[in-house]
DNA sequence: TGACAACACGAACGGTCGTACTATTCTATT
DNA sequence: AATAGAATAGTACGACCGTTCGTGTTGTCA
C-alpha cells in the first residue's frame, strides 16, 4: 500500500465519522483537511470531486458495515440465532464509539431521499440489500423450521428494521433511557408472531 | 393582520415546503427571496436572523401537523378508532401534496440529533409530544375496553411510531410500492396484539 | 393630506465553499 | 546519487452564504 493510499484511507476514515454528525452534504473539504493538518488542495487531490469523496466514504462504511455486523453474525447458527445476531449487530453499529454520530446510513437516508444522483443510488442499493439479508435470515428461519412456513419475510424484514429505526430515533433525538429495551421487547414480539 | 404579517406567513409556508426537501439547514435566504420575487435583504428582515426563521418554520409546521392530523382524529370515537385515525392521519400528512419531501419533523430529526441548540430542542419537545399524543391514544384505548388493561403504552407508541418511520424510508428512498401496504400489515398486528 | 411607521430594495461585507492551476517536497527505483 | 513520478502545498477563482446598512417606497392613521 503506498503513502496515498495509507492518507486516503486516513481522510475516509475520518470523513465517515464526521458524516455520521454532520451528513455526507455537511462534509467539507476544508474541514476535514484542518482536521488532518493537511492542506485543502491536497486533501482534494486524492478524490477530484468532493462527489467522488463521498461516494467513498460511502462505499467504505458499507466495508465496514459488512465487517461488523453481516460478517460476524454470518458465525451464528443458521435460523432465529442468525436473526437475533443480526439484530444485535446492528444495534452495536448504531451504538459503537466509532461512530459517535449513529448509523450514517440512516443518517444519510432522509438527506438523500429527495436529491437524485450518484449518492442517492448507491445509498439506495446500500440500503435494499439491508433489507434483503434481514429477509434473507428470516427465510433460513422458515426452512429451519424456527419460522412458520406461511410467513411473510419481507413483511418481516420491514417491521424489524421499523424498529431498528424507531430506535435510532428515540435513542439519539429524544434520548429516551429506555430506547433499547423497547426495541428488544418489539423484537421479541415480532419474533413470537413469526414462530411456528 | 398587516402587510408584513402576511408576507411572512407566505415566506414561512414556502420555507416548509422546501425544507421537507433540502432539509432545514439547506434553506438559504437567497434561495428562498428568489422564488418569492423578494430580496434577500427584504426577507431577511422580517426574521433578523436563520436560526429564527427556521425556528418559525418548525413551529408552522407544528401548528400545521395539529390541524392536519391530531385535531381531526380527536372527531373519531374514543379507543381503537382514534388510534386508527391517527395513524391514518400521520400517514396522508407524509403522502400530502402539500409536502412534497415527506414528513418535515423525521427529516428534520438525524438532521438535527447532533446539533446542539434552539432548533434541536425544540423539535425534540414536538417529536416527545407526538409520541404523547400516540401514547394517550392506547391509554384512552385502554380505559375503553378496546385494548388490554396491562399493556405498555408506551411501548406501542414506540413500535407505531417506528412502523411511521419505516414507512418513510420505505417509500422515500426505497421507492417501494409495498410500503404503505407493509405499515398497515404491521399496524394490524400491532393492533392485534394490544386487544383483550 | 400630512406625518410617520412599516416594508422592501440594492449594494456591499467578510466568510466559506468546491475547484483549478502551479509549485514544491517527498519517495522509490535505477 | 540521480531522477521520475507521486504526494502535498500554495494561491487564486467565482459562487454562494448570512448579515448589515443606507435609502427609497408603500401603507396607515390622525
Amino acid at each position: 500500500m503506498s503513502k496515498g493510499d495509507n492518507t486516503r484511507r486516513l481522510i475516509v476514515g475520518h470523513a465517515l465519522k464526521r458524516a455520521t454528525a454532520e451528513g455526507l452534504d455537511g462534509l467539507s473539504i476544508g474541514t476535514l483537511a484542518a482536521d488532518l493538518g493537511l492542506s485543502k488542495s491536497g486533501l482534494f487531490a486524492h478524490f477530484g470531486s468532493k462527489e467522488a469523496l463521498q461516494l467513498q466514504v460511502l462505499t467504505a462504511a458499507q466495508h465496514r458495515f459488512v465487517d461488523r455486523v453481516v460478517r460476524p453474525s454470518l458465525t451464528a447458527p443458521r435460523g432465529e440465532p442468525r436473526v437475533r445476531a443480526l439484530f444485535d449487530a446492528w444495534v452495536g453499529w448504531a451504538s459503537s464509539a466509532e461512530h459517535p454520530g449513529g448509523c450514517i446510513f440512516v443518517a444519510a437516508s432522509s438527506e438523500l431521499d429527495d436529491k437524485p444522483g450518484a449518492l442517492r443510488d448507491l445509498l439506495a442499493e446500500l440500503q435494499h440489500q439491508w433489507v434483503q439479508i434481514l429477509k434473507r435470515s428470516a427465510d433460513i428461519a422458515v426452512q429451519e423450521g424456527h419460522f412458520r412456513a406461511e410467513l411473510d419475510t419481507k413483511q418481516f424484514a420491514f417491521e424489524l428494521y421499523s424498529l431498528l429505526l424507531g430506535r435510532h430515533l428515540f435513542v439519539r433525538l429524544l434520548e429516551d433511557p429506555s430506547a433499547t429495551r423497547m426495541t428488544e421487547t418489539g423484537f421479541e414480539r415480532l419474533l413470537a408472531s413469526a414462530r411456528t
